[in-house]
DNA sequence: TACTCGATCGGA
DNA sequence: CCGATCGAGTAA
């Protein structure tokens, strides 16, 4: 029995794909160093009721609709920005939610340290910019990913907010691999840290 | 213009 | 568990 992929039904596979392949990547804000990706949300066009793209075309959501490769930044609750990825072709509404890196977790937390806001929205992810993603060879074994759903997404409904479409890794498992640069003994140290924190 | 409600976090 | 805090979306 043939299978009939529709455009959509492709569309989709591409964008968890990519979602996946984001692990393991690293997210560099000028000024910074760079941290490595380990967990990532995928939301996917109109019909996915937790994708702000469920409402159409709006303001907010025009980045979204745009080709894929430009950041798209939010308020959330009023008080943390939150960064996406856009992804996918031009009028397929759909972005990857950077929630958390080596060392913090935590979508408001990740654009708190890398001093990320609105100001961002709409600009090119690229090395000519602000922010970044970089390939430093880091392969993350597919064994070590893991598929949940997404948090915080359940005013979308059962079906929806049970998609498995949140992915993550534990970097401590990643296999040592010589060739490996560190970027620990770089330049600055990382920036805001919150009057609490001891250390 | 007047509501309502979040893709969260930190503190009680 | 709760409050913070504000803008997007919708109804009017």
């Amino acid at each position: 029995m043939p299978e009939i992929i529709s455009p959509a039904s492709w569309q989709r596979r591409a964008t968890l794909r990519q979602a996946r392949s984001l692990l393991g990547k690293y997210l560099v804000r000028r000024g910074h160093l760079p941290h490595m990706i380990t967990e990532v949300e995928a939301y996917d066009g109109e019909r996915d009721l937790a994708c702000h793209a469920r409402v159409g075309r709006t303001r907010r959501t025009e980045v979204m609709y745009g080709p894929g490769g430009v950041w798209y930044v939010y308020l959330c609750y009023g008080v943390h920005e939150m960064l996406n990825l856009v992804v996918g072709p031009r009028d397929w509404p759909a972005a990857i939610l950077i929630r958390g890196l080596d060392g913090c977790t935590g979508p408001g937390r990740v654009t708190r340290l890398l001093g990320i806001d609105r100001k961002l929205n709409g600009k090119p992810a690229a090395v000519t910019e602000e922010l970044w993603i970089e390939d430093h060879g880091v392969r993350v074994p597919p064994r070590l990913i893991v598929a949940s759903p997404r948090v915080g997404v359940n005013f979308a409904g059962p079906v929806w907010a049970k998609k498995p479409w949140r992915f993550s890794f534990d970097p401590r498992r990643l296999p040592k691999v010589p060739g490996t640069r560190s970027f620990a003994t770089e330049i600055e140290e990382d920036a805001p840290r919150s009057r609490s924190d001891s250390r």
